[in-house]
DNA sequence: TTTGTTGCAAATCATTTGCACGTAG
DNA sequence: CTACGTGCAAATGATTTGCAACAAA
């Protein structure tokens, strides 16, 4: 379970004091921040850091399978550095917290190869909706 | 099997020719326009419709729950007008193409109470990704 | 009439891009 | 040294909003 900057160091991403920053703002599970909100946690270590850098790096983690982008809610997208360990999202309908869940069983098996369409399906990303129990 | 439109009626919604309009254009499976090609459509019937009508028609229908919302691509919002029959969706990872499916069982069903952190878990919205015939 | 809807343009929000400067390898 | 990353500001794209004119019930 090494943590995401191990990752990117084994792989040989050209390391900045702004990219690692970024890296540390994303890490754990039950993250899921908006660019928005990365740039202001990063700027809290690293004061001069661009908003734009922190676009930039998040595109390139992405591109790089590091980090997960979700469209869980309308607005802005959220950033999920938990993209090792296969999970979906539990959204609050309400204030919008996620939870990462892990169901049971492949998703994949419930679409029968009638309802296909002739595509090679290759994921499922399931998003659970509900209250949470603060705001139930 | 009644059309949006005789719903939107049934409802007492206030009826406009921009709304019908509107309404219209989202009929039918396999409906899954943006603001902006809803606009256009609407635009051959109706030249002088605002884009902004058809923003804040949308948003109205999505607030009915006649319209659901999809979130699925990258940029802009989505609307299927096909709410009143549950189902999910498979989307072309190249061409972004998005079909209407039914999987098997009760997507709920799969998420335990103990992954469900004091949630009460009401929906399930899953979206299938892979290749369609086309761009396989 | 009366209340809710529309059109227009300007405002907002999220995100991207162009370019000169800076720095990791 | 040199390719690649960064900061800044301006550009873009999607969507919302303020407000006066308008039309359905």
């Amino acid at each position: 379970m090494s943590d995401l900057l191990e990752r990117l160091r084994a792989r040989g991403w050209r390391m900045t004091s702004q990219r690692r920053v970024v890296a540390e703002v994303l890490a754990g599970d039950h993250v899921h921040l908006t660019a928005d909100e990365v740039h202001a946690r990063a700027v809290a270590h690293l004061p001069e850091i661009a908003r734009a850098t922190v676009y930039n790096t998040l595109g390139e983690l992405v591109a790089l399978g590091e980090v997960v982008e979700l469209s869980t809610d309308g607005r802005a997208k959220r950033y999920d550095p938990n993209a090792h360990h296969p999970h979906q999202h539990l959204v609050c309908s309400n204030c919008g917290i996620i939870r990462d869940v892990h169901p049971t069983g492949d998703p994949l098996g419930a679409l029968p190869p009638a309802e296909r369409f002739g595509f090679t399906v290759a994921t499922a990303d399931v998003t659970y909706r509900g209250l949470c129990p603060s705001c139930a």
